[in-house]
DNA sequence: TACCAAAATAGATATATACCACTTGTGATA
DNA sequence: TATCACAAGTGGTATATATCTATTTTGGTA
């Protein structure tokens, strides 16, 4: 059973779609008039929007549709397949490693686990359209994320991790460092050796701060540009 | 004056300040109890705290503290100073360029106005205990921001943005690429020549969705690590 | 017509209240 | 003692209402 204010919003997603940005949407007290709910529901509802950078209010004024480009979260949490796939491209990836091993000092405080403690560790290269763009060495926390095994590996780990497992991914602190393409980088994204590459190094925190996955990756720079969307407080 | 529900988070940061993670928080029904205000200003200063990480919510269980190190707000849109006092250092930084230019194609683009347009030219170069720690290539919407003097140049140019205009900054999308060190990036951030950087395209939107700013940033890849802290929904 | 004060309108904040869904502790019972 | 149903407590949702501040509109006046 959905909540109200998440029926409004999207009765209210309903409203705009295709109105040019910054037309003025009626008022919160007009609204009630309209939907089923009252004005605080549809603050509630109108406060989401707001959030998401779909509408903006201005005070004493009115509320007003944003810009369409804006109408986005970034896509660090997504998953590269959903990113794919909403690119309109063909997502698929190989799964190059999958054991469990202990941490070594460095992988075990990112993880803030002891090197006594197990971790999955995984390489996956993932392509678009056959062409190999990512390459992530990937190290799961193996206490929250119990076992995992090759099936569970070859498919969406995050779905699995979301849907199955029930966690919540919150956020992801990412540190980028330029370096040169190894051997290793080279052969599996496939491009020349020396040029520069971008290493992204992504932690991964569950709701209650719990760090499920160290994750080292690698761009294919050749295809692809290393985006984030910050949004302010 | 500040709001009520303010005063409340507040005191709430107030009481949790050096307790360990994971305690929990006096319910909401007894916080209004301690604090002035109702349950539901309690519930929006609560709210405001979870938004921001420092507590989570289990329903049916009661409200923790987050871990410390996720109270933090990525920093990409604090600016350059503010970010080096944080971490105790003396920030200060050279005004190498100022002029107003007509953009071209690509950086029009950006800005999302025309070629005839004009645009203010920032060249600057930040240091860090006097230390060369960032280049950055900027251009203004003179539109939007006015006049840029030399003196506010030389200022604090985002304090004099959000407080003197009284524009709200509220998004940033950044593009990394790696490239390698040119001839004037290592004079300006004195090192060596071709060795791998991070070229960071920053795109800065206000409130209702106009372009502020398009700047192109070097990060001095010995001193500093790129970073930044993505939240999910 | 031009200007300005006042009224109307908009979002922002705050309170009181009710009920729901979920979790946890408790106490009766087998 | 172990179990389980239930009560109590917690956050989550929803409504009604009141008041505040900022903006916009209106209408009278010069």
């Amino acid at each position: 059973m959905k909540t109200k204010h998440n029926r409004i919003k999207e009765r209210l997603l309903d409203m705009i779609k295709g109105l040019p940005e910054d037309t003025k949407i009626p008022s919160e007290r007009e609204l009630v008039n309209y939907v089923d709910g009252s004005r605080m529901t549809v603050r509630k509802a109108i406060d989401d929007l707001v959030q998401e950078r779909v509408l903006y209010r201005i005070n004493g004024s009115g509320t007003y549709i944003a810009k369409p480009g804006h109408r986005k979260y970034l896509n660090n949490l997504m998953g590269f397949s959903a990113e794919v796939l909403q690119q309109g491209g063909i997502p698929s990836h190989r799964l190059i490693i999958l054991k469990t091993v202990n941490p070594s000092q460095d992988v075990a405080n990112k993880l803030e686990i002891s090197t006594k403690d197990k971790v999955y560790y995984l390489v996956r290269v993932y392509e678009k359209n056959g062409e190999p763009m990512l390459v992530d060495y990937s190290y799961f926390n193996a206490k929250v994320i119990g076992k995992i095994t090759k099936n569970i590996a070859t498919g969406s780990l995050y779905k699995y991790i979301e849907e199955k497992l029930g966690l919540k991914i919150v956020s992801a602190v990412q540190e980028f460092t330029a370096e040169l393409v190894n051997d290793e980088l080279s052969q599996l994204l496939k491009i020349e050796k020396d040029i520069p590459i971008i290493k992204s190094e992504n932690t991964t925190f569950l709701d209650d701060g719990t760090v499920l996955e160290f994750t080292t990756g690698y761009r294919n720079p050749k295809k692809y540009r290393q985006m984030t969307i910050a949004y302010k407080k």
